[in-house]
DNA sequence: AATAGGATTTCCT
DNA sequence: GGAAATCCTATTC
C-alpha cells in the first residue's frame, strides 16, 4: 500500500505517479477503480488553486496533513475528490479526475446508471458518484487506512503519461499539470497528440 | 456532431 | 448576487 511519504511531495509529483495505482471503496460493496486522470492544484500561488481562497475557508484542508481526503461540491451537483497532496509547511492537493473499474463494475454501474465501462468514472464528478465519495462522508478521511483508500497498483512508465493543461478553469488553464495515463480510453477528454511523451513546449488552447 | 441550458451548494464580493 | 476544478439532456445542424 502507498505511505504517507508518497503524499509528502511536490503534487504535480504525486498527481503523476498515482497514475496506474488504484483507489477503493470498501464499504458498502466493494468497489475500486484504477486511477488513470489527475491534475495537480498547488498553493497561494496558483491561481487556479482553491488555495487563493485563503487558510480560513473550506479550502484549509489544502494545508492538512497529506493522504487526506478535500471533497468540495461543484457546479453545487458534484463532489470532487482530492487527495491533500505537498511538502512539509507547503500546501497543495491533487484531484483524481478519471478511472478505470477494476472491481465492484455491477454496483458501480448501478450508480452511474451505465454499463459502459468508459463512463464508469470518466470525470471528477462521475468517479466520485461511482464510488459513492462524499463531501459529508469523506471530507479530511485518511486515505491510508480508512474503508477508503489507495491501493497498490502497477505504476504507468513516463512514455504512456500525457501531459495537458488542466480542465475547466478560468485562470491557471495554461500550466501543465494535469496527468493522463495515454493508453487509456476511461479518460474525461482525448488527450491532443501533441501532448504525448516528451515534456510539452507552448501553449495549451481551451477543450 | 456540436451546442446550449439547467441543476443547485458553497463561498465570495 | 454571481461564479465555480461538471455532467446530463434536448435541440439543431
Amino acid at each position: 500500500m502507498l505511505e504517507r511519504a508518497f503524499f509528502e511531495r511536490p503534487p504535480p509529483e504525486v498527481a503523476r505517479d498515482l497514475l496506474g495505482h488504484r483507489i477503493r471503496h470498501a464499504s458498502p460493496k466493494p468497489a475500486e477503480l484504477r486511477i488513470v486522470e489527475t491534475e495537480a492544484y498547488l498553493g497561494p500561488d496558483d491561481p487556479g488553486s482553491h488555495a487563493t481562497r485563503g487558510r480560513d475557508t473550506q479550502a484549509g484542508q489544502l494545508w492538512a496533513t497529506p493522504g487526506q481526503a478535500y471533497v468540495y461540491v461543484c457546479y453545487g451537483v458534484h463532489q470532487m475528490l482530492n487527495v491533500v497532496a505537498h511538502e512539509p509547511g507547503s500546501v497543495g492537493a491533487v484531484l483524481i479526475r478519471a478511472g478505470e473499474p477494476v472491481d465492484g463494475i455491477d454496483v458501480m454501474g448501478e450508480r452511474r446508471g451505465t454499463t459502459e465501462t468508459d463512463e464508469i468514472a470518466s470525470g471528477p464528478g462521475r468517479l466520485a458518484e461511482a464510488l459513492d465519495v462524499t463531501r459529508e462522508a469523506h471530507e479530511g478521511a485518511d486515505l491510508l487506512e480508512g474503508s477508503l483508500r489507495f491501493q497498490e497498483g502497477q505504476p504507468v512508465d513516463s512514455d504512456g503519461v500525457a501531459v495537458t493543461g488542466r480542465i475547466g478553469l478560468s485562470e491557471g488553464e495554461d500550466r501543465l499539470l494535469r496527468f493522463v495515463d495515454a493508453s487509456s480510453p476511461h479518460v474525461s477528454r482525448p488527450v491532443p497528440p501533441e501532448a504525448m511523451g516528451e515534456t510539452p513546449d507552448v501553449e495549451m488552447r481551451k477543450r
